[in-house]
DNA sequence: CTGATAGTTGACTAAACGGTCAAATCAACT
DNA sequence: AGTTGATTTGACCGTTTAGTCAACTATCAG
């Protein structure tokens, strides 16, 4: 489940054979049919296990013992903390697993395809709590918080694939700033790191698209 | 390139063979490889022509001789009609072709990765011009129009990739609402189809998402 | 120790895949 | 009519793919 679901992110789902998957896990293929029917069962059960193990980590940013604006914040800056470490493992921005599987798939397989649906419903649900509590504590205005929320995660689902599709993490700079403007806030002082004015992370974004790099890179490496 | 775009539009890039595409345009494989050296080039290729199949209708859109509020929206209902027109064809909600195409190849061919991104930059210079226009003619308030249309694009792309993964067209009912939300601006009465009031499309939008169908899709049909 | 059950293995198939090629066809020009 | 170069064709090749299977092994309860 572990190979399965960094093979289909860091390259594609259908690229993605039996053969490499079980090779990654050092495994045999006929042991894999053993366990799962098909390739689509596997990743729908890589899906579960994977979100399983995410769960706790948004539990914890999304505490309802934190400001709700921190959680916001705090949100934003692990998603781009998580892609920094991934860039670096991998040597490519991976953008959302599930906006590129869903992608892929959506028009191949339903299972697969509502599984992806509900692990995004879930990120939406602490969204809402937290803008909804931000409302109630007078941080923004958000009557309709659901609204607002699925407009603001739909914001933060393209700035994800655009950071893939550019393979910058530049553009995910924008993240928290265009967060907070939907939100119609300001953006929270760092609560962790040094004093007030922490927060600013060196503004080298406005021209990021631009600099995309040029380097030579060839087809099928 | 007709058959290519339809189909990793459709199906998926890497799950499109040389043969299918073959079959599709009535051409024996020997042809092809004639003109292209892979299936890569034929993608490139194909982008490019779709484009410039594209172009003149985002020009018409985008018309300076339409006031700057009025081509947005024309834009977002132009998108809307297109991609229920694709359902109604295809029997699914496509979404946006270069971030579906742009998804998949970003970590396998720069090439392409490239050519898809040019073409999204062209997109945002669209929404750019329009947004310093209506600035200047005082529609809204946006200092910095590239900003302002970055993160408009942002919003919208994000809206194409949920109506394919959640293969609804009730998601894109909010398009036309968040942009001019994101704008901070009203959205304009019509000026095409009927007297004021006529944009109002029934607004069955709000609980599209949980009403999303449990129609039994089976795997791989 | 025994026997049942769960898991593992590598060899196997049949189909599909990308890609090649020599030969045939076509269109245009001399 | 003959020459040339661009295009088309279908047969072909080696590889990769998903998926199968009978035989083997580890585990563990009785």
């Amino acid at each position: 489940m572990t190979a399965v679901a960094e093979l289909f992110w860091t390259v594609s789902y259908d690229r993605t054979t039996v053969d490499q998957i079980c090779e990654r896990a050092g495994v045999k293929k006929g042991s894999f049919y053993h366990f799962f029917a098909d390739k689509a069962e596997l990743v729908d059960a890589s899906l579960e296990r994977e979100w399983e193990k995410y769960r706790p980590k948004l539990d914890a940013i999304f505490s309802a013992s934190v400001p709700p604006a921190e959680r916001i914040r705090a949100h934003c800056e692990f998603v781009v903390q998580e892609q920094r470490d991934l860039k670096a493992c991998h040597g490519h921005v991976l953008g959302c697993p599930l906006c590129t599987l869903g992608t892929e798939i959506s028009t191949q397989d339903g299972t697969l395809r509502r599984r992806v649906q509900g692990i995004l419903e879930h990120g939406i649900g602490y969204l809402t709590t937290a803008i909804r509590d931000g409302h109630a504590g007078g941080d923004w205005q958000a009557p309709d918080a659901r609204a607002k929320a699925e407009r603001i995660h739909t914001y933060q689902l393209g700035l994800m694939i655009q950071a893939r599709i550019y393979d910058d993490l530049g553009v995910l700079a924008e993240l928290t700033r265009g967060t907070f403007e939907l939100l119609g806030a300001a953006v929270p002082e760092s609560t962790r790191v040094g004093g007030p004015g922490a927060a600013k992370t060196k503004t080298k974004t406005k021209t990021a698209r631009v600099t995309a790099k040029t380097r030579a890179e060839n087809r099928r490496p």
